[in-house]
DNA sequence: TCAGTTATTGTAAAAAGTTGCAATAAGGAA
DNA sequence: TTCCTTATTGCAACTTTTTACAATAACTGA
């Protein structure tokens, strides 16, 4: 199944319309295993579309991930990667050597329902990264 | 007792230094109850030490962050914003209206021993911001 | 108090991300 | 197919954030 035909009714469904530029960006993400940042996207869909722009990059990233069909993921330092919306899942990454692991969302179930129950409000998304010293670092630390 | 006596020690502790320019940054974070942006921190700051700079703002932001005295939060799009530790606590922003709610950290504690147990690593920070849709919005809404 | 070490800052330039607006083109209707 | 509406793109200017490196100044020890 190719991309066009997975994404295509996705986005008509929502009344939104799929584009070259928007084709080539789910394609990048979708063959590209983990999680790209906007300049990596960029680059790499750039030989696919040639004609493609960075600002297009960066608005329709996010409009992906508001239609639900990329996750965004905060990697720190207030940067935003994306990945296409296979599953949910987390990120949890190491302050020192930066290695990454992924944390399922069941674990995060109970705390959402806890979330809901407490504030009244109904979560949408939250793909979140925590921050940690994985077991390698925690021995070299003090 | 002055930003100074507080936060001085602290950071001599760990083999920093104290400066003017972290100082004002700190007095800031201090005097304005939430969260600020870096652009809103050098803004703020600068009536006191006009020879600061934006660099040094965003320098000493994450440098605080990293040592503890201040807690960045992500708040969606990838923009940090930035408080003073006073307590541990996450945010929960309503995607339509932008309402915040503060969410106490007590309700992730067992989130983080699971988290932990999983994956062997220490999770150190984590100041997260979770999106939804308020009660009010939740009505107005399909 | 003074000199030495080096953490920290400022400068300037680059990189990353955002915004307004006119031009383009996707998809529905005739 | 062709026209029409308007979602979407590209451009250009702008704001925000990062980086390299030389200059500065905070603390340590004499």
């Amino acid at each position: 199944m190719s991309c066009a035909d997975e994404y295509t009714p996705q986005l008509r469904a929502r009344g939104y319309r799929m584009t070259p530029q928007r084709l080539a960006i789910l394609h990048t993400l979708h063959h590209s295993g983990g999680h790209l940042s906007p300049t990596e996207v960029y680059e790499k869909a750039l030989t696919q579309l040639p004609s493609l722009t960075e600002t297009t990059v960066y608005r329709t990233l996010e409009f992906l991930a508001e239609n639900g069909l990329a996750h965004p993921a905060h990697m720190g330092s207030g940067h935003l990667v994306y990945e296409i919306a296979h599953h949910e899942h987390h990120h949890l990454k190491c302050r020192v050597c930066g290695a990454e692991l992924e944390v399922n969302h069941t674990l995060l179930k109970s705390l959402y329902r806890q979330l809901e129950l407490a504030s009244g409000y109904r979560l949408t998304d939250s793909h979140l990264t925590f921050f940690g010293l994985c077991p390698t670092c925690q021995k070299g630390e003090n």
